[in-house]
DNA sequence: CACCAGGCAAGTA
DNA sequence: TACTTGCATGGT
């Protein structure tokens, strides 16, 4: 009976998810995640882009870069409120100047501003101190460790969301850490794959799984099971 | 005009 | 624990 309750719950290689995988890959090919030439570029990014379009972040990236302040030592010479000028196209510009400068006094205190410094710390504990960091919650921690850090482990988002509710292969509410676990469960530790899995899944979403569009039109996944 | 976009924290019951 | 609200810009 354990044995088939094991299967029941998708254990690694039962799930549809390896098959979801290799459709979108086969589909969409390589899609070079996270945008951002340098690490650090990477973690301002999963701040900014929080609730936010991102075409609306790459111009405050760009204000940064112009500024030459998307480095940790000059950015953290900034007053709160410059920051919050340069960063006003990504939206809630004060809270998320806000936020970045609670990032970096973390990173200055913690690891003297190094982050291969913190990225050495062991996963689940480099995961609770950031989530401990005011403004970075489960998604922000979870991108900063994946395409940060090149940590294993798998960032859900509002795609990854939507498309497995509407594939059924989550319950209706479920929370972070439930779907979190169906990828852990189904797909081996990796951060190369969790990293191309997670950027497919949200190339889907903005290209067929819309919010409006519950019928998801040419939806590569469209020939999986989907809810009425 | 309304709706949407790669969340999060703080307040309330 | 489980909702609700404020935060804000820019594109469609």
């Amino acid at each position: 009976m354990a044995t088939w309750r094991r299967r029941d719950r998708g254990t690694r290689g039962s799930g549809a998810l390896r098959s979801f995988y290799r459709v979108l890959s086969q589909h969409f090919g390589p899609q070079h995640w996270w945008p951002g030439d340098t690490t650090f570029e990477i973690l301002v990014g999963a701040i900014l882009t929080q609730n936010t379009a991102w075409t609306n972040v790459e111009k405050a990236i760009a204000n940064l870069k112009q500024a030459g302040a998307l480095r940790v030592r000059a950015m953290g010479a900034l007053a709160e409120g410059e920051l919050a000028e340069l960063i006003r196209p990504s939206g809630y510009y004060n809270q998320k100047a806000q936020k970045l400068k609670a990032f970096l006094d973390y990173l200055q205190r913690r690891h003297g501003g190094s982050l291969r410094r913190m990225f050495r710390v062991p996963t689940q504990q480099l995961r609770q101190e950031l989530l401990a960091i005011h403004g970075i919650g489960e998604e922000t921690a979870d991108s900063i460790l994946l395409y940060g850090g090149n940590h294993p482990i798998f960032v859900v988002d509002a795609y990854t969301r939507r498309i497995l509710e509407r594939h059924q292969m989550i319950p209706a509410p479920a929370s972070y850490q439930q779907i979190q676990e169906v990828f852990h469960r189904q797909v081996a530790p990796s951060a190369p794959v969790y990293n191309e899995f997670h950027a497919l899944l949200v190339q889907t979403g903005k290209q067929h799984c819309l919010k409006s569009e519950p019928r998801c039109a040419g939806c590569p996944l469209e020939g999986f099971p989907h809810r009425v």
